[in-house]
DNA sequence: AATCCACAGGAAGATTAGGATA
DNA sequence: TATCCTAATCTTCCTGTGGATT
C-alpha cells in the first residue's frame, strides 16, 4: 500500500500510458523518440506511469533485440547539473570504463566522457527526470537537450515531470523548444477513480472480510476533496490499517479513517511547524500566547494584527533578537495562515478600524509541544502577558 | 452622510545569503 | 580564493478601505 509501489496495471490511466508508449515506441525501430513533457498534480500518477511505460519498454527491447536504456532520476535528490551527469554516466559503467567521481572533474569533461558512453554504448537511452522543477538551473536540461546532436551511434530521449504548470515559461527557450516537443496533462483521479484504485490495492494487500465496506468510498471521497491525490488516498487506507491493527481491530471501519485522517494532519503540522524560520516561530508563539491568555481570561475578542505584533516585541526582547517590522510581521502572519496552522480573515470593525481576526486552526497544546523542543523557545512559552490587554 | 481608526497590502529600494564565476 | 550575480528577505513609504461612530 506503499506509493511506491507500482501494481502490474495501472487504472484510469490507460490513456496516458498508451500515449507516452507511442511517443516512445520509435526507440524500438531505432529512432529518436520526442522529448516529452508530463505536468500533473501530485498523486496523479506520473511518476508511476512513467516508470511502468520505461519496464514495458525494456521488455520490448529485449524481445525485439533493441538496445534500450532506461534511466530514472529524481531531481530532488540529483538537483546539479555536474551530479545528474554523473549519475547518469554510472548507468552506463562497465569492467573497462572508469567510474566518475562525485566531485573534481570538471563539467564539461565529464559531459565528454558520457557522451563517449552513450556513443559507444549505442541503442536508445530514454532518460526520466522526476521534479525537473527543482534542478537548479537550465544549464543541465540544455547540456542534455543538445547531446543528441553530438552522438553518433546512440540517440537521447528525454522525459521531463513536474508539477508545476508554469515551469517551462521560465526556461531558456532553446532548451523550451527541443524539450517541450511533446506535452502530456495528467488530470487529477476523481472519487470513483480513486476508489478502484483502493480496491485493487485492498485486494493484494489485504485479507477478505478485514475492511468495512464504507471504508474505501470514505477514503476516496476524502481524498478526492484534496485535488484527487491518489497518494493522500493511499496513504490515508494505509494509516488507517495501521491503526487498526495495533488497536488489535478486526476490521478497518470509518472510525479508523477519521482516527488516520486527524494524525496525518497533526502530522502534517507538526512538519510544517517544526521547519518553519525563527521569526515565523516567534510570530506564531505570540499568537499562541495571546490565545492563551484570552482563553484563561475569558476573553473572547479575536486576536488582531496588532495584539499580535506587540507580543511579538516583547518576547524578541526577551531573547534579544532583532524584530521585524510590522509590515513584514503581517505577510508572515498570512503566510502562517496558508499553511493552515493559523486562520486569519481580515474584518473590520469599524470606527476601530480593519484589521485581521487571527485564530488557532488547531490544538494549542501540540503546537505549544513543537515549538518546546527548541531551547530558545522553552523559555519563552513561559512569558506571560503583561498587565490587562486593552479593554474591548 | 461624513469621519476616521487600524490596519491591509502594493511599490520600490536596501540588505543579505548562497551559488556561480573568474 | 575573491568577486560578482541573483533571488529571497526585509524595510520604507505609501494609498486604500469597511463599517461603527459621530
Amino acid at each position: 500500500m506503499r506509493p511506491t509501489y507500482i501494481p502490474d496495471s495501472l487504472l484510469h490511466r490507460d490513456k496516458e500510458i498508451r500515449n507516452l508508449a507511442s511517443i516512445l515506441v520509435p526507440a524500438l525501430k531505432k529512432e529518436t523518440p520526442s522529448n516529452v513533457f508530463i505536468y500533473g498534480k501530485t498523486g496523479t500518477g506520473k511518476t508511476a506511469v512513467a516508470k511502468f511505460v520505461g519496464k514495458e519498454l525494456l521488455k520490448k527491447g529485449d524481445e525485439t533485440k533493441t538496445k534500450v536504456n532506461f534511466i530514472y532520476i529524481n531531481c530532488e535528490i540529483v538537483d546539479t547539473q555536474y551530479r545528474l551527469l554523473q549519475n547518469i554516466a554510472n548507468h552506463f559503467i562497465n569492467e573497462w570504463s572508469e567510474r566518475i567521481p562525485f566531485t573534481g572533474w570538471p563539467t564539461d569533461e565529464v559531459y565528454t566522457k558520457l557522451m563517449h558512453m552513450i556513443d559507444a554504448n549505442g541503442g536508445i537511452t530514454v532518460v526520466i527526470l522526476d521534479e525537473v522543477d527543482k534542478l537548479k538551473g537550465d544549464e543541465a536540461l540544455y547540456s542534455l537537450s543538445r547531446m543528441n546532436s553530438d552522438l553518433e551511434n546512440a540517440k537521447v530521449s528525454i522525459v521531463g515531470i513536474s508539477n508545476d504548470l508554469k515551469f517551462t515559461e521560465f526556461l531558456d527557450p532553446r532548451v523550451k523548444s527541443s524539450l517541450g516537443e511533446e506535452n502530456m496533462i495528467f488530470p487529477p483521479y476523481d472519487a470513483g477513480e480513486l476508489q478502484d484504485i483502493l480496491k485493487q490495492r485492498v485486494d493484494i494487500a489485504l485479507k477478505v472480510d478485514s475492511i468495512d465496506y464504507d471504508v474505501i468510498p470514505l477514503c476516496s471521497a476524502l481524498a478526492a476533496q484534496e485535488h484527487g491525490d491518489a497518494r493522500r488516498a493511499l496513504d490515508l487506507l494505509r494509516m488507517s490499517a495501521e491503526l487498526a491493527e495495533r488497536n488489535k481491530a478486526l476490521k478497518i471501519t470509518k472510525k479508523f479513517v477519521k482516527l488516520a485522517q486527524s494524525k496525518i494532519e497533526i502530522d502534517r503540522i507538526t512538519e510544517v511547524v517544526r521547519t518553519l524560520p525563527a521569526q515565523s516561530k516567534l510570530i506564531l508563539l505570540a499568537i499562541l500566547l495571546q490565545e492563551k491568555h484570552n482563553k484563561k481570561n475569558g476573553l473572547n475578542g479575536a486576536i488582531t494584527t496588532g495584539d499580535v505584533y506587540e507580543i511579538y516585541n516583547e518576547i524578541c526582547k526577551k531573547s534579544r533578537t532583532d524584530s521585524l517590522t510590522q509590515r513584514r510581521t503581517a505577510d508572515l502572519i498570512s503566510e502562517l495562515d496558508m499553511l493552515g496552522i493559523i486562520t486569519a480573515r481580515v474584518i473590520s470593525k469599524g470606527r476601530h478600524g480593519r484589521t485581521r481576526e487571527i485564530k488557532m486552526s488547531s490544538s494549542l497544546e501540540d503546537i505549544f509541544r513543537i515549538l518546546k523542543e527548541d531551547d530558545v523557545f522553552k523559555e519563552l512559552t513561559k512569558y506571560k502577558i503583561r498587565g490587562q490587554t486593552r479593554l474591548m
